[in-house]
DNA sequence: GTCACCTTAGAAG
DNA sequence: CTTCTAAGGTGAC
């Protein structure tokens, strides 16, 4: 049984992301597709709960921060329940990088009980679904970047506007 | 079952 | 210094 997710847009300077809730919180964050300007949210004007308009809130005001290069005041709650029990320990070792900071992959493997699933962690980061709020792009390899899933381009760029040196 | 992946420490050349 | 190998979790085939 597949569950409802709302899907709502956010506009910020680097296009339109979109931003599906589940019931429980922020769900999936997925970046903007270029050259795609149109609004495709298909937005229930009438079916989102109060409380996720508010999470909405949250999650623009948080994004655009870190897009800004800031640090977010808050958080809108994370429903991270998609992942697999070793995924959401990662995603949850992720979240507490501070901005402007990075770790590596071997760092996060040894906090989350797992020395040696360096590897495991890369897959984990590249399954994760919200980035950016869950800091993926902080996460490097031990002797460099390293890579990203969705674009080593968003790494890069999110990298810098936190004013860390890859 | 096999392979590839956002990795890395260590051994060999 | 460069190259190769082995090792962990997970999903696609």
């Amino acid at each position: 049984m597949k569950q409802q997710l709302f899907q709502l847009s956010i506009s910020t300077p680097d296009g339109q992301f979109i931003a599906r809730y589940s019931t429980k919180g922020l769900a999936e964050l997925s970046f903007p597709k270029v050259g795609s300007a149109r609004g495709a949210d298909r937005t229930p004007r009438r079916g989102v709960p109060t409380p996720i308009r508010d999470w909405h809130r949250t999650t623009e005001s948080a994004l655009q921060n870190i897009l800004a290069g800031s640090e977010p005041e808050n958080f809108p709650p994370l429903d991270l329940s998609a992942g697999t029990k070793f995924q959401i320990r990662v995603w949850n070792a992720l979240r507490k990088i501070q901005h402007g900071k990075t770790e590596s992959y071997g760092e996060i493997a040894r906090v989350v009980g797992k020395p040696k699933a360096v590897r495991a962690v890369g897959g984990a980061c590249g399954a994760n679904p919200i980035p950016v709020l869950v800091p993926c792009h902080r996460v490097l390899a031990a002797n460099g970047i390293g890579g990203f899933g969705g674009g080593l381009d968003w790494k890069r760029r999110l990298l810098a506007r936190e004013g860390v040196e890859a």
